[in-house]
DNA sequence: TGTACATCAGTGAACGCGCGTTCACTGATGTAC
DNA sequence: TGTACATCAGTGAACGCGCGTTCACTGATGTAC
């Protein structure tokens, strides 16, 4: 059994898409081989440029897909709600979303690999942080999207100073401040 | 010439630091070689090990370098004061401070790297993070850190996503509300 | 519906290349007398 | 202060290894009649 059916190589493309997005985060974009991805889809390297035409169109396509799996609280089917901003708040603070980094938002993990890669890249990162910005602009009941930003902009960056300090009480601290001012930038 | 005195291997190590600490920055941890560092130090790759047992240990050193670079405005001979803060902030949230990698804040650059890496790096860039929060809580004139940490993770999140958007209304936005929140933890 | 054949998804060996690290070597530095 | 010699900072070739990518091959899938 070697070749598939049509519909089998969108399931595979879909399955490398998916451990791609999930291994860029936890292991970072270069140092992310192309061979991991592909055991981690459940095939072998040499299938890949099948489905894509380098590793770098790869990366541009799972940093959206990374998006995807991070925004999975909000429904696509409606405008978000308080209650769903509310629980990814909750969550983007929480010990689960600093230690698992395979689904965690991309914000975070992939920005410094992102600001030194290509524009290619930067675009499916930007159209990912516009729809995060759209849906906790929704939830939060408002057009500007001046408060959203400064929402995304407390999560981000108390999960990137929490992340790097490990665990302890300046984690916790830093974690705690957080939730204060975000809870005051929902009222 | 082959031997060196032993105060030109001293400054061969401090140059090599100064490299990495900078590299680590501009290309990131694992993207950053061996060979790299000491070629921006003017040194053969060969010589590396005379001063470090391995990168990894290297690694652990840079990031308390980078920290220092990264906080060169302060004068250590003093306790930050209002003026030296607001200095911090207004570069921070600076152009320059976006594009330029070598000499920017390690906090955004390094976290994710540093999540995924030793206990070691999380020691170094712990103290470093404790280092940037003790001098802005000393300028903004106050024992608790509470404040000083709900200033850094405005500042770290705005430039992380301001980084990865590129240049554009986003990141213009970005950084625009990021200023405007900070001026008010500054009063 | 059956048959003949072109297509192509996936395999696994192979490519050139750069990585971190080791090592024999050079010759100025540092030290013992 | 001079001399003899051990030390060791720095060089550059070499190591095993994993990277992204290519390629010949296999055989089920899809298509033309």
């Amino acid at each position: 059994m070697v070749r598939r059916s049509q519909s089998e190589k969108a399931e595979s493309r879909a399955k490398i898409l998916e451990s791609a997005a999930g291994l860029i985060r936890a292991n970072g974009i270069e140092t992310t081989g192309v061979s991991e991805v592909m055991k981690s889809a459940g095939l072998t390297h040499g299938g890949f440029y099948r489905h894509f035409d380098s590793k770098d169109s790869l990366i541009a396509e799972a940093i959206s897909a990374a998006f995807d799996s991070g925004l999975r609280i909000f429904s696509e089917d409606h405008p978000a709600t308080a209650d769903e901003v509310e629980e990814y708040v909750e969550q983007y603070l929480s010990g689960d979303h600093i230690e698992g980094l395979f689904g965690a938002c991309p914000i975070p993990l992939l920005s410094a690999d992102i600001a030194r890669g290509s524009d290619e890249w930067k675009d499916a990162f930007e159209e990912g942080v516009e729809r995060t910005v759209t849906k906790l602009s929704e939830g939060m009941g408002q057009t500007a999207k001046d408060d959203s930003l400064v929402l995304l902009s407390a999560l981000v960056g108390a999960l990137v100073i929490a992340r790097g300090v490990g665990e302890g009480p300046l984690r916790d601290q830093v974690l705690q401040v957080a939730k204060d001012k975000v809870r005051g930038l929902l009222q």
